[in-house]
Order: C-alpha cells, then structure tokens, then sequence
DNA sequence: CCACTGGGTCAACGCCCGTAGAATGAACGG
DNA sequence: CCGTTCATTCTACGGGCGTTGACCCAGTGG
C-alpha cells in the first residue's frame, strides 16, 4: 500500500475510534492510549498526527451543521422536527461526542453553542413574537435533552420509543412554542 | 469550642464547598485538594471524615426528594410546573452537582435516575394514555433540559428569563403532553 | 493534673495521564 | 541502488491525582 494511503488509512481508524470513546466517556474519561489502542495504533502516532488530545478533540467532534430551511414558523417548526427525527434514526456519534462532553469541558460547550447558533437564529427569525429568542432556546433545549438523554443516559422509555412516536408526541408542542398567542388561529 | 461543634462545622464546610465545586466542575474535574483547600482544610482531612471521593460526592450530593402531589393529570402537570418553577428560582446546587456529572459518571447518573423515578412514576400513573410513560419521560427530559441550559451552560435567553416567564410558555406543553388526545376536551 | 481521645496536618507512595524525542524500518525519488 | 522521507513504535519525563499513615496538639474525662 502507499505511504498517502497507508496515512489516510490510520487516521480514519483513529478518528473513528475517537469519535466512538469521546461519546462513550467524555472528553475527561477517554485517554490518548485507549483511542490507539483502539485503533491499533500507537499512542505516540496520535500525537504525531493531531498534535494533541485538544486538536484530536476537535477533529473528532466536527458536525455537519443540520441547516434549517427558512419560511413560517411552522415550516420552520416542521423542518426542526424532521431534523430530529433523523438524528432519532441514525445515531450522530461526533455530535454525541459533543454532547456527552460538553457540561465538563469548556471546548465542548462552546462546541455545541456554535453548532446550535444558525438553528437558534432560523427559529428566533422565523418566530413572530418579541420572546422569540427564548421560545428558540426553549425548542432547542427540548431537542437537546431528548437526544442526551435517549442516546447517553438512555432512560429506557426515550430509547425504546420509536422516532415517529416521540416526533408525534413533540409535534403540538413544538407549533405551540413556534406560534404566539397572538398569532394562533382562532 | 467543643470538639463535636468543630467537627460538625468543619463537615459542614466542607460539604459545602463540595457541593459548589462539584456543581462548577463535574465530579472528574474537582479534585479533593481543591475542595479541601476551599473549606480551608487539608485533604487528608476529607478522606478521614468522608473515606473516600466518591463517598464525599454521595453526601454532597444528596437530593431532598420533591414529591409530587398525586391527582388528576392536569394537577399533576401544574404540580410539575410549580416544582420547576421553584428549582428556577433558587439554585439547587447538590441538584446540579449531580446534573453536571451524571454524562460522565456512572454514580451520578444513578443518581440521576433514582432522584427522577418518584416523579416519573407518578407522572405516568396520572396520565391516561398507553404511552403515559413514553410523555413522562419527555416531561422530565423538557425538565432537566431546561435546567441544564440555564444553569450549567448559561444559554443567555434561558439564563436571563423569568421563572414565571418559562413556566408560562412551557405550561400549554405539559398540558398537551399531560393530556392524551382522547381525553381533550374538544 | 494526667492519660487519652480525636481533630487536624504533613509528607509520601503509586498510578495514570499528556506529551516529547529518539530510534527503526519500509516506501520513495532520483 | 542509495540517500531521504516518513509512518510507526518505544521509552521516558513531569505532573496531578486519590489515598495512606505517621505525627502533632488541644480538648476531655477522671
């Protein structure tokens, strides 16, 4: 095998293995050591390669933002849903890595305030209502908190629970909290 | 001073330092030096009184049980409402110690679980639905996700808001979810 | 007044971690 | 074919941690 591809090769195994230990046991828990040897490498060649446990961190836990199409609030509402409803479906590990690290660790709240911010401004954007930004925070702590606790503390009745059966339940109050009195049809 | 009141101020002391760092850091990242230190104490006397750190972390972590008042599910909802309401208004620190560990560590997660099982079972008696348990979970996930938001990674419009405002908005969301469709009223 | 209990300190041990740097050997380019 | 590059490993250092046990000294009870 070439050296570039032999190269590439390990340093998807050993993103790969980080992403799975970071969202297993947070950013505190998880050694240099354990990720190689995971990846079936040595512990020097992930410094060699990312530079340190930070770096490595931070090229682990890169998400692909989710953009929020724009239109009414309940499009957008609608839109948020979906979105949930695939992050229900397909297991986000970089993102859980996120999650998971982020009440103990400064990068990784500040990691996921970033990740948040673009659906945090559609939302409060798209929302007709002088407390929008805090209606849009609500929202996005409502999703927040079912993924964690689903995926990480794994509460057995959030993951059982189909994606469509939470998205249904979360539907009313996700057009509640889009839609201001004012505005609700009567 | 007597002995006994010396020691009862200086466990007490250094309780409460425990239970603001652990609050602050997570159980990883407070060391027992540090809360020693903020008590005004040596280490070696936290180990003597408590035996070790996780123990200390189990007495600093205590949470005083908030029952619900049983009911119909509309009184159990707003019973929910006031309990959050409350722990907006003032900081429940041993309640956040646990809060902010509980990603990364399996005590507190328990914790976690044992402290939230109360409420959910009663959350799910009250509500008549088949899923009853499936719109407890997500009523305490809204609970503790809000919680979180405000005090451990201070989003600002969650931090700067009310406690009456918050409830307000979240009271439509826990009737919705408190109220299964086939016992609205239409 | 004296023997003793017990609150409190201090220094040290053993462990694990992130990190650095030298060493090795196989691919590479001319 | 030979000098060089580079993927990879190995060994070690320095520091911080939980935990331990010896030690000191002020209350305490008789």
């Amino acid at each position: 095998m070439t050296r570039a591809a032999q190269r590439r090769q390990s340093e998807e195994r050993i993103l790969t293995a980080a992403r799975r230990i970071f969202a297993e046991l947070g950013y505190d828990r998880t050694t240099i050591r354990a990720v190689a040897a995971a990846a079936g490498v040595d512990g020097g060649l992930v410094m060699h390669y990312f530079g340190s446990k930070d770096l490595l961190f931070a090229r682990a836990s890169e998400i692909p933002a989710d953009e929020l199409p724009g239109g009414t609030a309940d499009e957008v509402a609608e839109a948020l849903l979906t979105s949930l409803g695939r992050r229900l479906t397909d297991e986000p590990t970089a993102s859980l890595a996120v999650l998971r690290s982020m009440l103990t660790n400064a990068d990784a709240a500040d990691r996921y305030r970033a990740a948040g911010e673009p659906q945090l401004n559609q939302l409060t954007e798209a929302i007709p209502s002088s407390d929008a930004d805090l209606r849009a925070s609500l929202l996005s702590a409502i999703v927040h908190g079912v993924i964690a606790e689903r995926y990480l503390l794994r509460l057995t009745h959030l993951a059982d629970a189909s994606p469509e059966q939470i998205v249904d339940l979360l539907r009313p109050l996700f057009q509640s909290l889009a839609t201001p009195p004012e505005q609700q049809p009567r």
